[in-house]
DNA sequence: CGTGAAAAAGCGGCGTC
DNA sequence: GACGCCGCTTTTTCACG
């Protein structure tokens, strides 16, 4: 949970892999003035202490097939420590679950799912809010453009 | 904007790709019986057509620095073309958004923003909603914790 | 599509500061 | 501790069949 102190090398090197991670250690190098296997340590330091959590390919879902986007705002009844948990649980073992939010005020989770149709998402309704007791009230947004997607966190 | 007909392959190597893009083409190759050659082909010609958008790390921003991530739900006065393409356009060249959706309801936009303060928000805010003649309402929400992040799409 | 060779990138040890 | 240099291994790339 901590920081390890992160250098300007280290926030240069994030800099240029959350744009592109194919880049090469050597032209990462040659950008911030450091040898390619110096550049290589930091990464590997950086996967370890989990500041990188992961190396992806970002895929247009329009491009996919029918898939649509819906954005869901959740508001629970009981705010209580087990009750969060089992929502995230619940959330993070279903695949059409893209991005789970817990957030302040009067909502308490924002989903962000991608299902195949309506019907379909209509049935996961089901499975995780009418079937969920603890579930008082959900409110959905259907996402017409994603305009952005970017993970890319400001590094300044 | 047309699918360009993926089949059995194509999905598997995206399944692949979209959880771990650092996977060799050689492994990727034995899981689908293929030569890495022909995975290579077919990496490339889904980045030409833009299934595949882009290849990044992604960065766990609560071991950076003091980042806070805030879901911001915009109402607008005006859905005109022309305004909806300048709100997108102005999402799109700030780099605290990290996510912009154009959703359909009460709600126009939904944004997903990391700040590196409040105080930060707030002159964002400034900028983006109350100097905006068009923006009619907007709502925040502040992530207290991030359960999931993937952008995988559910491939079947 | 697969094979195989050449080029590039990733990886690890070692000496230095 | 971190750096750079130098080989070795793996991966990527691109011919050709």
């Amino acid at each position: 949970m901590h920081m390890d102190s992160l250098d300007k090398f280290d926030l240069a090197i994030l800099d240029i892999l959350q744009k592109d991670n194919t880049t090469s250690q050597k032209v990462i190098g040659e950008v911030i003035s450091l040898s390619a296997p110096a550049v290589q340590r930091r990464i590997k330091r950086m996967q370890k202490s989990g500041v990188i959590q992961s190396n992806v390919s970002i895929i247009n879902p329009e491009k996919i097939k029918q898939s649509i986007t819906v954005i869901v705002e959740l508001e629970l009844y009981e705010e209580s420590l087990k009750h969060l948990d089992d929502a995230k649980n619940l959330f993070n073992s279903t695949p059409e679950v893209q991005q789970c939010y817990y957030v302040t005020g009067d909502t308490d989770y924002i989903l962000i799912m991608i299902v195949s149709s309506m019907s379909h998402y209509e049935s996961l309704t089901r499975k995780l809010f009418f079937n969920n007791t603890n579930v008082k009230h959900f409110k959905t947004h259907v996402v017409m453009n994603r305009a952005k997607v970017g993970l890319n966190v400001p590094l300044d």
